[in-house]
DNA sequence: TCCAGCGTTGCGTCTTCCGT
DNA sequence: ACGGAAGACGCAACGCTGGA
C-alpha cells in the first residue's frame, strides 16, 4: 500500500537528509538550544531564516512525487520523469518541469510525448523537534502548521503566483502545449483568496487542477478545505483516489485555446465547425479555425 | 571562476476585516 | 473610532546548478 503525504514521510525526509546534512542545516536553533523545523508561533527570541533546507526539501518532494506517479503509470507503459526539459514548450534546462508523465523516460522530451505536467510545490508542513540525545526516535512532531510561524507550500501567495506564472508561460509558448494538462501538486490547503482564482484558472484551461496530496494536514481532525466550488482545488484522500484521478486525466485529450476575435469571426467559425457530423469532429475543426 | 537564474522561507508595509 | 489579526505583495537572504 502506497501512502500520500503524511508525518512519516516528513520524518523520512529528515532521516534521509541527516545522511549528508548537519542538524544546523535542517533545523533552527532556539535560544535555549532546541532544534526546531519552524519557529513556534509565539517564539520570543532572536530569529533567523534557514536557507540550507530549501534545495533539500525541493529535491526530496520532487523525487517522492515522481516515484508516486511512477507507481500509477508504469503498468500502462508510461514513465514519470523528473526534471523534464522541452524547449519547445518553455521548459528549458534551467527551469524544467518538476515531473511529467511521458511516453519515454528521458530528460529531453518532445512535446508530443508529454501527457501531463506536474508542478510540485511542497514543503515541510508540520513542526518537528530534533533531539540530539535520542538515537532511537530523534524526530518528534510538535505541532501542525497552525502552531508555527512558517507558511508552508501553497499557503504562500508567492508560491501560488509562481505556479500560475509558470503554467501560463507554458500555455503561451507553443500550440503543441495546448493538449497537455498542467497540475499543481501541493501538500497544504490554499488560502481563501485563491478559491475563486483556481476555479477560474480551471475553466480557462490554464491550470487543470491544484491537488493537495496531504489528506490530513491538520492534527485533531482540524477543519481544512476539501475542494473549491468547481474543484479547481481538491484534497485527495488516498493513493487510490490519486490513481483514479490521474487515469481519468489521461483518458481524454483536451485543448487549451484562447483568442481575441470578434463575435462575427467567432460565429463564422462555429457555423463552419457545426457542419461536421460528430462532436469530436466539430471540436477539431473549431480548434483548427480558431488558431488560424 | 563568475554569474544568472531558480528555489526556499521570513520580514516590512500596506490594506482589509472584525470585534469592542 | 480604534486596535489587533490576517492576508497580499514585494523584497531580502542565501544555497545550488549549469553555462559562459
Amino acid at each position: 500500500m502506497t501512502h500520500l503525504w503524511n508525518k512519516d514521510i516528513e520524518r523520512n525526509f529528515f532521516t534521509e537528509s541527516f545522511k549528508f546534512a548537519t542538524p544546523e542545516q535542517l533545523f533552527y536553533v532556539t535560544d535555549d538550544n532546541r532544534y526546531l523545523a519552524y519557529w513556534p508561533k509565539k517564539y520570543p527570541g532572536k530569529k533567523n531564516t534557514l536557507q540550507s533546507r530549501n534545495s533539500l526539501i525541493g529535491r526530496f518532494t520532487e523525487k517522492w512525487t515522481k516515484d508516486l506517479i511512477q507507481e500509477i503509470v508504469q503498468d500502462k507503459g508510461l514513465f514519470a520523469v523528473q526534471g523534464a526539459v522541452c524547449n519547445e514548450i518553455a521548459l528549458p534546462r534551467n527551469s524544467p518541469a518538476d515531473v511529467v508523465i511521458s511516453r519515454n523516460r528521458y530528460i529531453e522530451q518532445n512535446p508530443e510525448d508529454i501527457l501531463a505536467i506536474f508542478e510540485v510545490k511542497m514543503s515541510v508542513v508540520w513542526n518537528w523537534e530534533f533531539k540530539i540525545n535520542n538515537s532511537v526516535e530523534p524526530f518528534t512532531c510538535i505541532g501542525d502548521y497552525k502552531t508555527h510561524k512558517g507558511t508552508p507550500g501553497l499557503l504562500r501567495s508567492d508560491s501560488m503566483l509562481k505556479a500560475i506564472g509558470k503554467s501560463i508561460n507554458i500555455r503561451v509558448s507553443n500550440l503543441k502545449a495546448a493538449t497537455i494538462p498542467i497540475i499543481v501538486l501541493g501538500n497544504t490547503p490554499i488560502t481563501k483568496s485563491y478559491y475563486s482564482k483556481v476555479d477560474h484558472l480551471k475553466s480557462a484551461g490554464i491550470v487543470q487542477n491544484f491537488w493537495s496530496i496531504n489528506p490530513e494536514p491538520l492534527d485533531n481532525n482540524g477543519e481544512n478545505i476539501k475542494q473549491t466550488e468547481k474543484k479547481g482545488f481538491y484534497r485527495l484522500e488516498d493513493f487510490n483516489e490519486l490513481r483514479v484521478s490521474i487515469e481519468s486525466l489521461l483518458s481524454e485529450t483536451r485543448n487549451y485555446f484562447s483568442s481575441m476575435k470578434s463575435n462575427k469571426e467567432l460565429g463564422k467559425i462555429i457555423d463552419l465547425a457545426n457542419g461536421e457530423k460528430t462532436y469530436e469532429k466539430k471540436g477539431e475543426v473549431f480548434l483548427k479555425l480558431i488558431n488560424e
